[in-house]
DNA sequence: CATGAATGAGTCTTCATTCAT
DNA sequence: GATGAATGAAGACTCATTCAT
């Protein structure tokens, strides 16, 4: 089987994380083998290492992945924009309510176990801030905006509120990790009238 | 005299969680050995085993006085007083703020840790699930007590309003546990504006 | 099995060493598995490793141990004493006859697997160079002098004979670890018209 | 035309023993890969295996080699013209001498590797051996005829007498690899006055 | 009770070898 | 013929757990 396409090398390399993202999100990090992964995607243990040098360098590609997921979702809309708040706004809302989906499951577990690997891996910390920073200061910017049209209150601390949609966006993904039935539209609900004050 | 013997075996216990709570909170879960929480706590291998059946024991028992100290931190005020809205909402803001004192830092990541470890531990689920949803059914009726009284809008879900509340908790834990150099601060206090708007 | 003596370990140390020795000797380091050893010695394989960081350890340790003891045979006598001179020559002459011997076998081919190993092995090789130039150095100083007292050609360069010495030993191991059979009386006879002309 | 062919197939067989012959230099025979002589001699994997039948197979040619350019170079006058033995001994010295040329450094290197897999493989063992007994035998044949031409000392065992100078060069050639820097004219000077004392 | 030596199953990773293309 | 992707059997090393002392 010589020489295969760099498309197919990079299907396959998806393959591999797709199977390794679903027994990551199942078992963790720790409890998931490199043999688990490999039978997952029906390949072999050995092919696995042509593909990534390492188990780690396996879980920082799909830390990387899934933030990157995450950023998309959030800010597909052109946030530059006139009325980009309101996209990102409702953008955001959206993405509080696909956590609802069933198909979400798998990945949102799956974030729980990057947020806790990153605290002791430094590769996958580096991942996870940057994926987490970067949307931050765009959206920093937005409010900074926002603010000074006098859109929003002024006597917000941008960074402050940001931090705090993010952490409601992770409270209601740990949330739904641990409890797939709870109800996501009263969650949103509270979400909305919280930010429905602020203009 | 069992009741002095009684006395050391938990002291003792106690000893081997503190220290199985500094390794964790450094290395996860599945990083440290046993022989590391032994050497932390200055004790034999051997001799853990006369205090926890097995390693998954430990964690649950260091699962379950993690969420015991957090119910404690929130609801150390009589929330069956008058006013007792006022206290539980200045409790909570305390407990958003602890998280900025380095002393916290072990403990926020071992929070994270533990989140993760809900995820694929039935038993490190139950503890951990019953740390979360006993406050947030004392925390219901408040609620609804507050709503009732029309302190409390009353187009907002309870359970829906408390599970935010949670998680702009629980995002702050994860955020400092990645950089311990945010603007609590700024959280706070737009933490503060958020809910003021309520009222 | 509480904390054994001092002892004992050095003892046990020496055992597992020695099983080694002979797997070594047997198959090379590299064809040899840390399970041989560890049956070999009729120990676990676990257990190894309390008193070995890595093969890479034992292997070193095995080398070590013996060019001392190579230095040892060679340099028995007290090379300040007067005389030494033909002390240390018949004691040459004797480790030369002791690869005759069926019981120093085993320790001739590891000997040569060592030599090869210094190449590729930072650790082995200063472990093996070190037993080859300290010895070099003392045997240096013993030729010089008697060159000075007049008792051998002073047109010899003392490091050149030296190391023509060591290649003499050297290369009779090396024969020997290939043909056990050869005539090593012959050979110490033609050792011995060599040197013997140079008085 | 099979004869343009073969030519072909020898030349390839040749580059990959000569890449070969680096990797093992370098890394020793069981640290270099397969992989690690391909990509040295820019072929692939696969096409090694048209060449030699396995991994022992190149090593075992490789060895074959090496010995049959020892012979070459110590033999390369006409052992049965008269002065024979002069010419040989000048070619032996010139043969310590050639150790010293930095060009011959990786064949040294290899030479030490091939002595110790000699000792495990019974294949590499029989071409090594006959690598080394088939020239010990012509020499051997020498020094009797001048012993009994009176031209050296009778009462040196001839084949004694011989191992001790393929020793010699043994010798030099492991000190060699040890250290390069070594001094080789001193090494030569002794030998030369070693040697010469028996005519 | 306490110790820590001992076990051995389990995991990651490598690499000689094969074979579909 | 040539390629290099694919295999899978080892092998080094770890560590939860046990138990003789």
């Amino acid at each position: 089987m010589p020489k295969v396409s760099d498309e197919h090398l990079r299907a396959r390399r998806q393959e591999i994380l797709d199977g390794a993202a679903r027994c990551f999100a199942r078992a963790g990090f720790h409890r998931t083998t490199i043999q688990d992964i490999a039978a997952e995607s029906g390949l072999s243990p050995g092919l696995v290492y042509r593909y990534f040098a390492d188990k780690e360098d396996m879980v920082a590609a799909i830390a990387g992945q899934w933030q990157e997921r995450r950023a998309e979702q959030l800010l597909h809309t052109d946030v530059r924009a006139p009325g980009a708040l309101g996209d990102v706004a409702s953008g955001y809302l959206g993405l509080l309510r696909s956590l609802a989906e069933p198909a979400e499951r798998d990945r949102t577990r799956l974030g729980v176990q990057i947020w806790a690997e990153a605290l002791r891996s430094p590769r996958v910390q580096a991942v996870a801030r940057e994926g987490v920073d970067a949307p931050r200061e765009v959206l920093t910017g937005l409010i900074r905006a926002a603010q000074e049209r006098g859109d929003l209150r002024a006597d917000l601390p941008p960074d402050g509120l940001i931090r705090v949609l993010i952490a409601i966006y992770q409270g209601l993904a740990l949330q739904t990790a641990w409890d797939a039935d709870l109800d996501h539209d009263a969650y949103v609900r509270a979400v909305e009238v919280l930010i429905g004050e602020l203009t």
